[in-house]
DNA sequence: CGTCAGCTTGATTACTTTCAATTGTTGTGG
DNA sequence: CCACAACAATTGAAAGTAATCAAGCTGACG
């Protein structure tokens, strides 16, 4: 896919999205904050903020999927959030006018729209519904920084690769053949979503995939036995 | 110390302490929300409120320690945050309705007052700047988490007893000695906060004791050499 | 002064990481 | 389109770290 591809709207209310932040605010805000609205290509594996840098504005992401991850002291990275169509990013930094907290990679082929910091904040002065979803969006995402904690913390690497299965089919769901993972990540990414090296996620998705829970397909994963996987990850919500 | 020893006032704005994210807004609306307000002493390990519970309103802690924790499934506890005077808890359920992520307990005798959800809301919807507060408050303690996450993901059981060590010291300070943390833990507290086991807490506590780099009396922690605890720690900020 | 909870120590076990070597895949330039 | 370089995946063996299990010990408190 190269650049030119998809066409980006200029105003993010003709963006067709629904479910985002942004998305549920009234459209006058919305062609508010679509003025200097910039909107870019970043091809797989490109990197879309980095931790440490200084943020000037809040990306959205109109296409593609996103990994966000923090670098620990030797240089090992842990995968803290995925993010994909309609997701915002970078807009605690923003809030908080520190750094950013974590890296922005694309996963694979991205668009990638651009709000100014001045707009959102304009907006958000406006619109106390606005400042709400904020609130709620950061207090989700605190939620499941606390739990993935706990996960590291007290459960064992195949629990987490089940867990770390089960979390993809829920933020980027199934193929058409109603099995296979619709993200490809390499199983060092996997690695650095579990918490654990890439020699034991490999290890243990051939564990799995012998207990006829998983099976692989090259680098995609196929959920085999969703029930048990859950199961094994312990997850009960 | 009885319940008694201690006078709260009725008032917010007459409750002398400056710096928590209530201490900030105007006495008028300070007054707003303390009508209604009830205060109550908790002793000693006692809970102020239980995971998974429904939030009534928000607690502000007028006297004491209290620590955050979270159950693993196996009913283990993780320690996720502590708080103090000043300091606010369950505003994240009370904002977003959902069941308390975490159960606070009394860590020594305290006071807190409790705040009713309508006039916390009220103040909150006409003040813009109480929201920013709020918003600025989750930015923190998810920044906190994540990089919990990463310590527990990637450090060893000696730094993260050393780091426990210190983030001890940064939040509750020491005694006139100044090197005695003004806190006390049980040991099994300790490992809570630090992701391991009492056993394995014990044994670091006495591998750094060896070192010099700290010295125990009783359940209490001096600390004897806080570079080099830092250092091990790793912490750079 | 007995009891109970928390602390401490030792020995063993299990799980993961680390290191090393090999094979497989992918993207690129000729 | 092929060859090659670079990167990713895999497998095996060894080493380390921390958890677990099992006993004493200690100190606070009625």
């Amino acid at each position: 896919m190269k650049r030119g591809a998809v066409k980006i709207p200029d105003k993010c209310s003709e963006c067709g999205h629904k479910e985002g932040v942004i998305c549920k605010i009234a459209d006058i805000e919305k062609d508010i904050l679509s003025e200097k609205k910039g909107s870019n290509y970043y091809k797989k594996g490109q990197v879309i903020f980095y931790e440490g840098n200084h943020s000037n504005g809040l990306y959205c992401i109109y296409k593609g999927k996103v990994k966000i991850s923090k670098l620990g002291e030797d240089g090992k990275e842990q995968i803290v959030r995925f993010a994909k169509e309609n997701d915002i990013l970078g807009y605690r930094s923003m809030l908080s006018k520190e750094p950013y907290h974590g890296t922005a990679t694309a996963m694979e082929d991205c668009y990638v729209c651009m709000v100014s910091k001045d707009r959102f904040n304009q907006v958000l002065e406006q619109d106390a519904k606005l400042s709400m979803n904020v609130i709620q969006l950061l207090s989700k995402d605190l939620r499941n920084a606390e739990q993935l904690l706990i996960d590291v913390a007290q459960k064992s690497v195949k629990e987490r690769i089940a867990e770390s299965i089960i979390k993809l089919e829920r933020t980027f769901g199934l193929k058409e053949d109603g099995k296979t993972l619709d993200v490809i990540l390499t199983r060092s990414e996997l690695a650095d979503m579990a918490a654990t090296t890439t020699e034991t996620a490999i290890r243990t998705l051939a564990q799995l995939t012998e207990e006829a829970l998983i099976s692989l397909n090259g680098k995609a994963i196929l959920i085999e036995n969703k029930s048990q996987l859950i199961n094994i990850a312990g997850i009960y919500d």
